[in-house]
DNA sequence: GGTAGATTGTCGGCTGCTTGACAGTTGGGC
DNA sequence: GCCCAACTGTCAAGCAGCCGACAATCTACC
């Protein structure tokens, strides 16, 4: 892996919101000290509890982030693809994972180890602001979706997921996805309902030409009026 | 309001688990800067969609964080206490407000402008990564709390919460509470719940001795008890 | 190209929560 | 000390969503 494949990562991450507000210099440092994982499918690159190794950027594939309950039910947070940087609450506290990640399909991730990312920070400490953007970011989704889901109804919630998979989770900067890959099954871990309850919402959707559901994946045919169907704009 | 009064905050404030991590030259230089605002009950402090004033602690009194959904239903996302701060994610974005805050009850909060704590933090940058550990802070409660809204039966989350409540979110250094200022229906909208499902659950939990209710608050009577019903500790 | 595993579609019964209603209770303001 | 507003306690009706079940369909892998 050459200058020529970073650079080529870097392509790629500079269509994210987060990565292409940082400093130039962060930008080339992160990729730098950046090592490439790559992941078969279900494979584990933290779990919760562990104690934090790094900050990680998705290259290729996607990573799915998930907490599991005393009784052994699982909800998944979120779906991370490409260019999508987590891991960085622990990086700021140093305390044990939040959750558990795993690779989601043959996956791809950048690495920047925390020792020296730490060393970096201590170099330029005013990249501590950059780095607090990010969890900044995730806190306001956070605090979105549990408003979300005090106070909407489950096919409001079920367009509004959607919406967000089809547009990186608002950080592509222009781009959408038409096809989510994702399972009637992972969509119900992610809005903590039941998969026959999740089928039936996307079978309603469907019949009004807003998506299309195949095998293992969601086809979004109508973004605008899935996005009006799901309280978003005005 | 002299030095003599600001000392008096600060031994206020460095009863809480952020603010004693900070430096002592944050600290002094919060609470410098800061400026006294005094609240009367119900009175906003900022809205959704405001610009970002400045950062804030609770000296005394509460502040509910809220946000109200377009069917003008309420979701109270949490009441804060003295010595909890508030209002850095907007600091680090720059971007509006997410949630509404509000005075409940006489309340006293120390407010540091926004103008003046770039100043500081453009003089020493390193202060960001303390600010950011504020930000990853809420942001584990935030996980957490979706994680359980997703699992846990309303019976464990309402124990839950009223532990977290009598703990000050964790803020307070080994202190408790016994008694929480709450209505059964502020709790209800803080659990995403109706009052009536609330008030079944609280009788549930009176019947087993673990609290005892009274006129718009909760007395916690058996706090381990409590987090053992919550599932807490282990 | 066949087979096993994963995913979707759909049904019905059942539980638990919401809504609406109303009486009783408490506390603060005048 | 009275009165109003806020809060608590409780009931009944209704229904949304969960669970269990099972058949059909699709894909990947051998």
């Amino acid at each position: 892996m050459g200058s020529k494949k970073a650079l080529d990562y870097k392509e790629r991450f500079r269509s994210g919101r987060w990565f292409v507000s940082l400093p130039h210099a962060l930008q080339d440092e992160l990729l730098t000290l950046g090592r490439i994982r790559k992941l078969g499918d279900g494979e584990g690159l933290f779990s919760r509890g562990d104690a934090c190794e790094g900050l990680y950027g998705v290259v290729d594939g996607a990573i799915r982030v998930s907490g599991t309950s005393a009784r052994g039910k699982e909800a998944l947070l979120v779906v991370l693809e490409s260019p999508n940087w987590f891991g960085e609450v622990a990086v700021f506290d140093g305390m044990a994972r939040t959750h558990d990640a795993r690779a989601d399909g043959a996956t791809t991730v950048v690495e920047v180890p925390i020792a020296a990312l730490h060393t970096l920070l201590d170099s330029e400490p005013s990249y501590w602001r950059d780095l607090g953007r990010l969890v900044a970011g995730k806190l306001r989704l956070a605090f979105t979706t549990m408003e979300d889901t005090a106070l909407l109804p489950i096919a409001t919630r079920v367009a509004r997921r959607l919406c967000w998979m089809a547009e990186g989770y608002g950080q592509w900067e222009g781009r959408s996805q038409r096809s989510i890959e994702v399972s009637q099954d992972e969509l119900a871990q992610m809005l903590g309902s039941s998969r026959q309850t999740i089928n039936q919402n996307l079978k309603s959707l469907e019949a009004t030409s807003l998506i299309r559901t195949t095998y293992g994946q969601i086809e979004i045919v109508d973004l605008p009026g899935l996005r009006d169907v799901a309280g978003l704009d005005s």
